[in-house]
DNA sequence: CCCCAACCGTA
DNA sequence: GTACGGTTGGGGG
């Protein structure tokens, strides 16, 4: 930057208010989006870029920037925890237009600056010294009087809305001193928008007299004995502390680091296409004519470029950081700081106004409800030319379906066989929304059974051919593909190297605003929201012995089956997604579901090497460990018998040996749990014990060590397990074929099928886990003294619960009495009963009752949680994490006593145990690019077992890996979550799983 | 062939 | 007392 230059900072937040609150909210799109400030800050951009030489300002730029707020939290706070605490949320219509502004900022190809930790005004303060130093002329378009501070004869403002330039003049004829003085005058009068204190009864007239005076604030506070008034006089001097923390406050930081230098700013040309595509998609006619003329471009022959309908993501429901996680939506954009303040006050649903989300959701549901689905239309695409057509009218939309087909339910099996597409067509139909689908078959066989293994059917595109136009639409960000559980969908693609882009999953959004309540699977939510019953899989691929792979059915079937899938994905994706915004679940659906889609993805993808050998040798020494154990149990019940059949060892210890029964179960029968038949081998008696042992061997044989070996991949050699991502109620990931979630560990015979998980030859596993995640969870959220100082001192917090409860001292406490404790600290996370803890120790109910009683005595503030967290499911019929998450019980109010108090206990359990989740997941999300960043984009992480990531590591990167992942572990709480417990990670290298855990 | 109960592995 | 998934036996069809 030179002398002669010209530089604007546009003041990106204050102009978004100043617009919204200026022009009329009736400005918005035709489904209902309020863009207003869109279109006031687009209009300004406009007049400013191409109008500059006829408005007052009667300059040019040569460099422009446009700045924004990052976040809510700055280095202000630190000074001042209060500053801005009065801040009331954003209007609810003002939340979509945050992230749609910098949208407008990029497509008018000008740079849109912000940074955390400071605000817009700091950004702009540095930059306007810096090109004031270099020579240059700055114009901050802003009215804001917090900014007049820069004003010099090289700095002025310009207020846009009004037309009107703001230099050294304007502010000494608004405020009664040069600009200079505003920082001391803003110190004095105090700030109530941002809760800065100044002095109490000092205004703007008052302060601007005192500093004709004085000169500045230091001597106005040092001469303030001088003070006639005897009012004012006392009040200078006794809140002289809170008027130089006031200057603090109003001093406008001018050496923030800058992430984008000021010879950047430089002003590029116009993109005419990009920016009439954007104004277009916001609706903007006139302005777009206005484009095009000066552009000259045809702005007919541009399509509207893709902003998907997002009513602004983090804005609704708790602040879940900025910044992309995942990349998933080309609109999840940072934040602006009054939407995460939208946040916290988590208001309740807006007043309807006939276009607040929650009446968008429930037209649209209305709308779908019943709408009847016809196989009819649906089209089978057999040539390239019409495949081409339907991905350019995606492109047109920039919104799809897509769904594939396949031969396997596993991800890393399945061949490819074919895919369906389902596009709604708003021109075509009143309603708005017409939906079309389409199949693709691609490697379709016919002949079964004969040796030939049946050849391909005519009249299907080549795979080839098929997979690039795929690959165009799939990785196209601005293409916006909705599926249903697209994990699997993401894998299939993925092995046929495309990487999908921009996607919505139906699935997941139902599992964020419904876990709980009703299952996820499409066919499910089919019913539920359409009322439609889709063509079930079996009825077209048979099942059983008679169950066909997709590739064999005939295409006619195959189409209707799979456009259905298309079709019925996008209308739920229209149910849904509305309800994301209405229900304040955006937050949680892209900050902790969406952008796990690609990481457990390649988890699954990366799979874990298995040592084969060691599994069969421990097959072997189970088998006979079982063979001897039978020999031994036969001899002892006088007979031969089914030992695996509970109904069968029931009668010969209850019937024929006449043993005490314990317990029955629910069906009438005799127990014969570990718990009964470790009370009978107490009892002296031979039997039980050798049956309790024998049980152990064969689990471990039949579970792990037989089966273990069954799910080794054919080509990669590796054991690739599938995560669930919407199974559980409470946030927590399922893992299933095989479950990696559950490899024994508490017993010496188990752990030994730990050791059978190895790194690769050169690699080391880590693990780290999280130590007493969950009591550090339930320490923040019922906010209890001594478990906070306990983790804060880093003490044995079993030990400090039983200290705290018997008054025995934590040094050399007996073992048993900790191990009480520690049982009543997992009863207080399950919801205790005291049934439950007297099953758990073996003691009296009464006794049960006792302690937790004590316990209650000793820690009210838990009792206090319990009560609070029922009462909350009971009238909310939800209750929900530290992040926002739902989960739903919705027979929290049951009549039956045993139901209610099942559903409280799990009620209680859920923030705690779904917190925890919610702190794991963001971990997950945050890995990749923090190991990125670091230089260990080789470091891999395998597995997730709850509380436990396990990493595969190159044995040079181990060293310097460890604290970057225990690090990203222990902040992943951050920004979102300030925990009042730090979080605990401990982290470990081994050549197998047994070692490193 | 399908489903359920019982049991047991994990956090 | 919370949250899961897998195996087995066994009943019903």
């Amino acid at each position: 930057m030179k002398n002669g230059d010209h530089l604007f900072l546009v003041d990106g937040s204050g102009f978004i208010f100043r617009a919204f609150h200026a022009i009329p909210p009736l400005n918005r799109k035709s489904d209902g989006l309020p863009v207003n400030a869109v279109s006031g800050f687009c209009n300004m951009l406009w007049k400013l870029l191409k109008d500059a030489r006829n408005t007052d300002v009667g300059v040019t730029p040569t460099h422009f920037a446009v700045i924004f707020d990052y976040s809510s939290k700055t280095f202000r706070n630190a000074l001042y925890d209060q500053y801005k605490a009065n801040r009331t949320a954003p209007p609810e219509d003002l939340i979509p237009q945050f992230g749609l502004i910098r949208h407008a900022t990029r497509a008018f190809n000008l740079p849109c600056i912000e940074k955390e930790g400071y605000e817009a005004d700091d950004l702009i303060a540095t930059y306007a010294r810096l090109a004031e130093a270099a020579g240059a002329d700055v114009t901050i378009v802003s009215s804001d009087k917090d900014l007049m501070q820069l004003v010099t004869s090289k700095v002025s403002m310009y207020d846009s809305m009004k037309d009107k330039q703001i230099a050294i003049p304007e502010v000494i004829e608004k405020w009664g001193v040069t600009p200079d003085k505003m920082i001391d005058l803003q110190a004095m009068t105090g700030d109530s928008t941002d809760n800065v204190p100044g002095i109490p009864g000092i205004g703007p007239k008052t302060a601007a007299q005192l500093l004709e005076e004085y000169g500045d604030l230091d001597t106005l506070l040092a001469r303030a004995e001088e003070i006639k008034q005897q009012k004012r006089r006392e009040n200078i001097i006794a809140n002289r502390a809170q008027a130089l923390l006031s200057r603090e406050l109003v001093t406008l930081k001018t050496d923030t680091p800058l992430d984008v230098p000021l010879d950047d700013l430089v002003l590029e040309a116009q993109d005419g296409p990009k920016l009439i595509a954007f104004l277009k998609a916001m609706e903007f006619t006139t302005l777009t004519r206005r484009v095009a003329e000066a552009c000259d471009c045809d702005a007919s022959a541009i399509d509207a470029a893709v902003v998907p309908v997002d009513w602004g993501a983090e804005a609704h429901g708790p602040d879940l950081d900025k910044g992309e996680a995942g990349g998933a939506s080309p609109m999840s954009g940072s934040l602006a700081e009054s939407a995460a303040e939208a946040a916290e006050t988590l208001l309740p649903s807006a007043s309807a106004n006939g276009h607040e989300p929650a009446t968008l959701a429930k037209s649209r549901a209305a709308l779908f409800s019943g709408k009847p689905i016809d196989h009819s239309s649906y089209v089978t695409i057999r040539d390239l030319a019409t495949l081409d057509r339907w991905i350019a009218d995606a492109r047109e939309t920039g919104l799809v379906a897509f769904d594939t087909e396949t031969t396997s339910l596993d991800a890393m099996q399945a061949e490819l066989c074919g895919f369906s597409l389902a596009i709604a067509d708003n021109a075509t139909d009143p309603t708005g929304i017409a939906i079309r689908a389409a199949y693709v078959p691609l490697l379709h066989k016919a002949g079964a059974g004969d040796l030939l293994g049946g050849g391909l059917v005519d009249g299907q595109i080549p795979m080839r051919d098929a997979l690039v136009r795929l690959k165009d639409l799939l990785e196209d960000p601005a293409i916006l593909k909705v599926a249903q559980n697209l994990k699997y969908d993401y894998l299939v693609m993925k092995r046929h190297g495309i990487t999908v882009q921009s996607f919505d999953d139906t699935m997941l959004m139902s599992y964020a605003l419904d876990a709980g309540a009703g299952t996820h699977g499409m066919d499910a939510l089919s019913e539920r929201w359409l009322g439609h019953k889709p063509i079930a899989y079996k009825d077209v691929a048979g099942s059983g012995k008679g169950a066909q792979t997709f590739d064999m059915v005939d295409i006619d079937r195959a189409t209707a089956y799979a456009a259905e899938d298309a079709d019925v994905t996008l209308r739920l994706w229209h149910v849904l997604k509305p309800r994301l915004p209405a229900e304040r679940m955006t937050a949680v659906y892209e900050r902790l579901e969406r952008p796990l889609v690609p990481v457990l993805a390649h988890m699954e993808e990366r799979g874990i090497t298995i040592d084969r050998q060691i599994l069969a040798r421990l097959s072997g020494d189970l088998a006979q460990g079982a063979a001897a154990l039978e020999d031994e149990i036969y001899e002892l019940a006088g007979e031969r018998f089914t030992i695996g059949s509970p109904k069968q060892l029931g009668d010969i210890l209850f019937g024929k040996m006449g043993l005490p029964g314990g317990s029955k179960t629910k069906t009438g029968q005799w127990s014969t749990s570990a718990q009964v038949l470790e009370d009978l081998a107490a009892q002296g008696i031979p039997l039980p014990r050798k049956i309790v042992d024998w049980r152990q061997l064969t689990k471990l044989k039949s579970t792990y060590t037989d089966a273990l070996p069954g799910f080794v991949h054919p080509d990669t050699r590796r054991v690739h397990t599938s995560y669930a991502l919407a199974a559980t109620t409470t946030g927590r990931l399922s893992s299933s074929d095989p479950n990696l979630q559950n490899i024994p560990v508490r017993t010496a015979e188990g752990r030994k099928i730990r050791t059978a998980f190895i790194a690769s030859p050169g690699h080391k596993l880590v693990s780290a886990d999280y130590s007493q995640i969950e009591l550090r969870v339930l320490a923040h959220v019922a906010d209890i003294p001594q478990l906070k100082q306990a983790f804060a001192d880093g003490v044995d917090i079993h030990a400090m619960t039983a200290s705290e409860m018997f008054g025995v001292p934590v040094k050399d406490m007996p073992a048993e009495v900790r191990r009480r404790a520690k049982a009543i600290n997992f009863g207080i996370i399950y919801g205790i009963s005291a049934f439950g803890l007297a099953n758990q120790l073996s003691i009296e109910r009464s006794e049960a009752g006792d302690y937790i009683k004590r316990y209650f005595e000793r820690f009210p503030g838990i009792r206090d949680y319990m009560d609070s967290t029922k009462a909350f499911a009971r009238g909310n019929g939800y209750v929900e994490t530290i992040f926002g998450r739902r989960a739903h019980y919705p027979e929290i109010k049951s009549s039956n006593p045993s139901v209610r108090a099942f559903n409280e206990r799990a009620a209680i359990n859920a923030p705690i145990q779904g917190s925890a989740a919610d702190i794991i997941r963001r971990a997950m999300v945050k890995m990749e690019p923090a190991l990125a960043e670091s230089g260990l984009s080789a470091v891999r992480m395998l597995l997730q077992v709850h509380d436990e990531l396990i990493f595969e590591v190159e044995d040079g990167d181990v060293e310097r890996a460890i604290p970057v992942i225990v690090g990203v572990m222990e902040n992943a709480s951050m920004p979102a979550v300030s925990m009042k417990v730090p979080l605990k990670v401990d982290a470990r290298a081994a050549l197998n799983w047994d070692e490193a855990h």
